[in-house]
DNA sequence: GATATTTGACCGGA
DNA sequence: TCCGGTCAAATATC
């Protein structure tokens, strides 16, 4: 990764839609802010402070973003084709036990997995999906070591997602999350989510009136595991993992402290994706589910 | 006892 | 040959 991520960074014309799309979602926060500073005083006090961390929390990515794209990019690469084919052909039904056959480990590399988009985030969030970590590796010119986490439904369903995660060396609060494959598998603990396996599409609407539709993965990534908090703050010995929140039963992360994700890199059939678009999504993603499951926004915003 | 994590070794693409 | 991805035994945790 690397070499190609100024070739596969959105072109200009993409960009600046992209940026005048973010511009104007900042516009539209602000005047919810004010509307929130006149708000009536029957508006529950908890609810008030609940859509302001909101606010807060959208504004901050959304700059980020802007000034990602503004910088260019530090914006990963991710070669995308067929989801199905990212898979790790070497181990094929294999359900990695194939290798009984062999007395030799597999050292199979995933090199060129066609399917992966990346992610960076300042906590660590759940997915969704439960991810067994399975090796760790210090990696050679990266300052922090990456960790390797797979579907832990690989075996039993021949799931082949999997992710890496590594801290960031720009900015060590971060951690980069790099997903591959697509689930395939059914969680039990997603029984009780709406499908998510529906594309999110999400319109750009550029200013010359032309729509950019972008699809994202079904499975688009979002939160995390349980147990990552220690795994990640494994990564370094410091910070901030340890004060990340997952709730399994809730199916949410805790937003007062989680700083939504952006996905910072992907593509799809060798087009740029939306990067910025899709944490959009996630953001309305926290939305949605809450109005879904009706959490009480005063205990997840509560320390 | 079952399940998850850690960690050193192996493998193979670049 | 190097280095990153994965395996699997050992260990830890529940």
């Amino acid at each position: 990764m690397g070499s190609q991520e100024e070739e596969s960074f959105p072109p200009p014309s993409w960009k600046d839609a992209a940026m005048k799309e973010l511009a104007q979602g900042r516009d539209f926060v602000s005047k919810l802010s004010a509307l929130l500073q006149i708000g009536s005083p029957e508006s529950g006090r908890s609810e008030k402070t609940t859509a302001e961390l909101l606010i807060k929390e959208i504004m901050g990515t959304m700059n980020k973003a802007m000034a990602a794209l503004e910088s260019g990019g530090t914006m990963e690469v991710n070669r995308v084709a067929d989801p199905s084919s990212c898979v790790d052909s070497s181990k094929e039904g294999a359900g990695g036990k194939s290798k009984v056959q062999s007395t030799r480990k597999a050292g199979y590399r995933r090199r060129g997995c066609p399917y992966s988009w990346t992610r960076l985030t300042s906590k660590t969030i759940d997915d969704g999906h439960t991810w067994r970590k399975y090796g760790q590796k210090e990696i050679f010119s990266a300052k922090y070591p990456r960790s390797y986490f797979r579907c832990t439904h690989k075996f039993d369903q021949g799931c082949k997602a999997s992710k890496q995660v590594q801290r960031s060396e720009d900015d060590p609060s971060s951690f980069v999350i790099t997903y591959f494959g697509e689930h395939t598998c059914v969680d039990a603990r997603k029984a009780t989510i709406p499908p998510s396996r529906e594309p999110c599409i999400i319109s750009f609407e550029s200013s010359n009136g032309d729509n950019v539709k972008q699809e994202t993965p079904s499975s688009f990534p979002s939160l995390n595991q349980e147990g990552e908090e220690e795994v990640l703050s494994n990564l370094t010995s410091a910070d901030s993992a340890s004060d990340y929140f997952v709730s399994h039963d809730a199916e949410f992360t805790k937003p007062a402290q989680e700083e939504p994700a952006a996905v910072i890199g992907q593509e799809h059939n060798g087009l740029p994706s939306a990067p910025y678009s899709s944490f959009i999504n996630y953001g309305m993603e926290l939305l949605d589910y809450d109005d879904i499951f009706n959490f009480d926004h005063t205990d997840l915003f509560q320390g």
